[in-house]
DNA sequence: ATACCGCATGGAC
DNA sequence: AGTCCATGCGGTA
């Protein structure tokens, strides 16, 4: 086994130089080369190789044969697939790599050359017993103790994690990655053998100390003995049928990982296992790297991290591990974890698996079809999913089926949680997203290979990494995004909304306490500036904006992991939701309406109003402190205010609006929501992403998967459903549909200033920017008027201050208002329908214009009026998009087709 | 009409 | 450029 000079990848034949069998088309992984990569293995070679009987079957005749010191066994020293089987002795002599760790006394082999010792795989024998699991998919043998002490060279580059490395297992690494005051001992092999432990992991009372672990785990497990448990275990019907490995790459990250989001909390963990080995100047591991790892940060330099993304890493906390592994015995080894998408949570019942973490630590499969797959939850309730994947690309993806029932049964969980938490009235809403920032984990519990999988709730920690490991392109993301976006964070929240002392969800699968710690004993808020808080989206958003210090208090600022918390003794006030704005001069205000009369007053923007004022108590301004008194704000005025709101505030303000508005009129409400997010692509949070996959999918999407109760059943929600759901949905809509065209207006404007900077005549100059007062366009004497003149009036207005050369610009062609609208690549289609469902709104605002029920829809801003708001309304207009899309789209929609305004005519 | 299945697509990395 | 994966979508039951 000296050849070096094969590419494995290119080669069809099998890596074992004494072979010259054609590698399958999926060639399977043998020991590691040189160059990182993994031998590729003809079946018949890697089966050998896989049984351990590699050296046996091949070199047989070589020279480098020893006999194991303590054992007699003869072990191959002499290649590199034999690198790992064996343990240097001081005095001289050999121990297998068995009796080695047996006696837990060496370390790798310092004298091997680093190049070997990265370069080398697992020792047979430890792949012996692996493979024993991998192979026997039905069977399950129990997955002892399988740690070679070379994985502990973790300074040595770790390639991909390959496609298929079923015997390169790594049980310390999730060992390792508990505290040792934590972890669960391996009693005995022979304990391996009780088949009652999934009973055990929710009742019963064995308690690891660290001297188990190292009595049983570092010691380790005589690979004999694990070869014949894993031969002769009797098959575990309600086990899972196989054993499941863990591949040695990921004892970099995996490592790293465990506890990246209670670095802070994270006790002071003990000398470990792992440092044994670690402690070996030769692993090329010094202190600090195992001060890296320890810290729940994977090493800089990348290595080991490749293998599976960041955004997979088990984040498990000491305390996730000890509540499901609390009552058993068992190992547990945290594999993986995903942010559920929202096509996991939703009603499809598929559940995409990372492909790698798939490949790594669920059974090999090579048919589509896969094989059932046994997964018990944190509860000690089993499931079985169909483990299969589908050809894609040359590739494969693999999925879970039929994990509905589960995720159904998880949901239920999450409703838990939200009823401790200001978010359980509208959970409705929230429902799906609560499923959709929360992790799926799964975990493997030794002994018995059995597989657990959990929710985790992300964690604000980690939802930013992911955030930042994703590098998502709108680069938006703010502290309070981050927590915000985290409905785990909901769990902390009292009823008040305030984070409680209490308020972790003791109904969570995996209860969180470190968080709970961390923030101390007293309520919080975290604080969130004003101008966040009009971009919150999430209902504990829309609570936190509520919340406002108690009475003549004067709350303690801290910081908790990078958050800044409010800090009060006494409980909280729930205020009244205002409208935070700056008037033209610059001061800061707030506009709040009265309880009674609905109308707004301007009020200084410190003023902390009860849940339920009116007009009488508006002792700012006497002149209104009557209902009586008329409305300083324009209605118009407002309107342009709801971007900019605080949702909640807003939220009253449209349903006052709406309160006879024509349901009918809202026919295709959620495609053109769903659209305005769509449009929105690079605007929103990027926390409000569940997933660094998953931009589309936010509150008031309204697509299949959304609108759908979470992997529910029951019935689709029509146009005409007045739940809760769709209502919230609908009152979303306005409020992103808003912010969207502002945005879009606003780039546009921008974009067209740009445009027409070097070319303009100086007059075009004069049209930037202008305020909503601007009436250029609405003289323009070929504008049709479609939908009503209030729509006209100001899309006109929009077009002309913005776009002043439509008559002599293709305006189909403006690429980059296309790219903004639809980041999607359908953007034909996209805009089709964009335009359809703008339509249909415009015409909801007509009707509902036209209708005398709020005369909130005024058509043209009057100057002079509402001054104050100037800097708030500055070119902005809520048509914008409907004129992008028929300028973009004028064949589709000719009846909103404009003509070129007279504004550059 | 609906649910399911399997693949295709395309954005993100 | 290749890969991953979220999800869209057409075919079928």
């Amino acid at each position: 086994m000296t050849s070096t000079s094969v590419a494995t990848s290119s080669s069809r034949i099998c890596f074992n130089s004494v072979c010259n069998d054609l590698k399958s088309e999926r060639p399977r992984k043998g020991w590691r080369l040189r160059t990182g990569e993994l031998a590729e293995l003809c079946d018949r070679c890697a089966s050998i190789y896989d049984e351990g009987r590699f050296c046996d079957t091949f070199h047989l005749n070589a020279s480098g044969w020893r006999t194991c010191e303590s054992c007699g066994k003869r072990v191959h020293c002499g290649c590199i697939v034999s690198a790992y089987a064996f343990a240097l002795l001081d005095a001289g002599g050999i121990l297998c790599i068995a009796c080695s760790r047996k006696n837990a006394v060496l370390g790798p082999n310092s004298s091997w050359p680093p190049s070997l010792l990265f370069n080398s795989s697992l020792p047979e024998r430890f792949k012996d017993c692996s493979a024993k699991g991998w192979s026997q998919l039905t069977g399950s043998g129990p997955a002892p103790w399988r740690q070679a002490p070379g994985l502990f060279n973790s300074s040595t580059p770790q390639p991909e994690l390959h496609s298929r490395v079923p015997y390169e297992v790594d049980l310390s690494t999730g060992i390792d990655r508990l505290n040792v005051s934590e972890r669960l001992s391996i009693p005995s092999l022979e304990k391996k053998k009780n088949e009652d432990f999934p009973e055990r992991l929710m009742n019963g009372s064995l308690k690891p100390s660290a001297h188990d672990i190292h009595e049983n785990g570092n010691t380790g497990i005589n690979c004999e003995e694990q070869h014949t448990s894993c031969l002769t275990k009797p098959q575990d019907s309600s086990n899972p049928p196989f054993g499941l490995a863990v591949p040695y790459t990921s004892i970099d990250e995996a490592n790293g990982q465990m506890g990246v989001s209670g670095t802070p909390l994270r006790p002071n963990p003990q000398p470990s296992l792992a440092k044994q080995f670690h402690s070996n100047p030769h692993n090329g591991l010094d202190s600090s790297g195992e001060t890296q790892m320890r810290n729940g940060r994977p090493r800089p330099d990348g290595r080991g991290r490749n293998q599976l993304f960041p955004r997979y890493w088990p984040r498990f906390t000491d305390q996730d591990l000890q509540q499901i592994s609390a009552d058993s015995n068992c190992i547990i080894t945290p594999l993986f974890e995903k942010m559920l998408s929202a096509s996991d949570a939703g009603r499809i019942g598929r559940l995409v698996l990372p492909k790698k973490c798939a490949e790594a630590y669920f059974p090999p499969i090579s048919q589509p079809e896969g094989l059932p797959l046994k997964v018990q939850d944190s509860k000690g309730k089993e499931w079985i999913f169909q483990f299969r994947f589908w050809p894609n690309n040359n590739s494969r993806m693999y999925v879970l089926e039929g994990v509905t029932p589960c995720i159904q049964n998880m949901q239920l969980q999450a409703g838990d949680v939200g009823s401790d938490s200001v978010a359980c009235c509208l959970l409705p809403v929230a429902a799906l997203f609560i499923l959709l920032f929360r992790n799926l984990t799964f975990s493997r519990l030794e002994p018995g290979g059995k597989l657990v999988m959990g929710f985790r709730k992300a964690s604000a920690a980690s939802a930013s990494e992911q955030e930042n490991e994703a590098k998502n392109s709108n680069g938006v993301s703010t502290h309070g995004d981050a927590e915000l976006a985290d409905p785990s964070s909901w769990s902390k929240v009292d009823k008040s909304g305030y984070i409680a002392k209490e308020a972790l969800g003791t109904k969570v699968a995996v209860p969180r306490k470190r968080k709970n710690s961390v923030l101390g004993s007293k309520s919080k808020r975290l604080r969130i500036d004003n101008e966040d808080m009009i971009e919150l989206k999430l209902t504990w958003e829309e609570a936190q904006g509520l919340l406002r210090p108690p009475p003549n208090h004067v709350a303690n600022v801290v910081s908790i992991e990078g958050f800044e918390f409010e800090e009060y003794g006494d409980a909280p006030v729930l205020g009244k939701p205002t409208i935070f704005a700056t008037d033209k001069s610059g001061e800061k205000i707030q506009w709040a309406q009265c309880e009674d009369c609905f109308k707004w007053r301007r009020l200084p923007s410190d003023v902390l109003l009860p849940s339920k004022w009116t007009c009488s108590s508006n002792s700012w301004d006497p002149e209104r402190s009557s209902c009586s008194a008329t409305q300083e704000l324009t209605a118009e005025e407002l309107e342009n205010l709801l971007p900019h709101c605080n949702p909640a505030a807003s939220k009253k303000m449209k349903v006052a609006k709406q309160e006879s508005e024509n349901v009918d009129a809202l026919e295709g409400l959620d495609t053109l929501a769903n659209l305005a997010i769509l449009g929105e692509g690079g605007v929103l949070p990027a926390s409000s992403q569940a997933t660094t996959k998953h931009p589309r999918h936010r509150p008031g999407c309204s697509c299949i998967v959304c609108i759908q109760p979470p992997s529910g059943k029951g019935p689709k929600h029509k146009q005409t459903c007045t739940c809760n759901v769709c209502q919230t949905v609908k009152r979303r809509f306005r409020t992103l549909m808003l912010r969207r065209e502002k945005k879009q207006s606003q780039k546009e404007a921008d974009a067209t200033r740009k445009k027409q900077q070097p070319s303009l005549p100086d007059k075009v100059v004069d049209d930037e920017p202008l305020p909503c007062t601007t009436s250029a366009g609405n003289s323009s004497p070929n504008q049709k008027k479609v939908v009503s003149e209030n729509l006209d009036d100001d899309t006109n207005r929009l077009k002309s201050s913005s776009s002043p050369f439509k008559g002599q610009i293709d305006l189909n062609i403006q690429p980059e208002r296309e790219e903004e609208l639809s980041p999607g690549s359908d953007s034909g289609g996209t805009m089709r329908l964009l335009q359809d469902a703008t339509d249909k709104y415009h015409r909801q605002q007509s009707i509902l214009s036209s209708s005398g029920n709020s005369n909130i829809e005024v058509t043209q801003t009057q100057p002079g009026s509402g001054t104050e708001l100037e800097k708030i309304n500055s070119s902005i207009d809520l048509r914008a998009s409907h004129r992008d899309a028929d300028m973009d789209h004028p064949a589709i929609f000719p009846i909103k087709t404009f003509a070129p305004t007279s504004a550059t005519g």
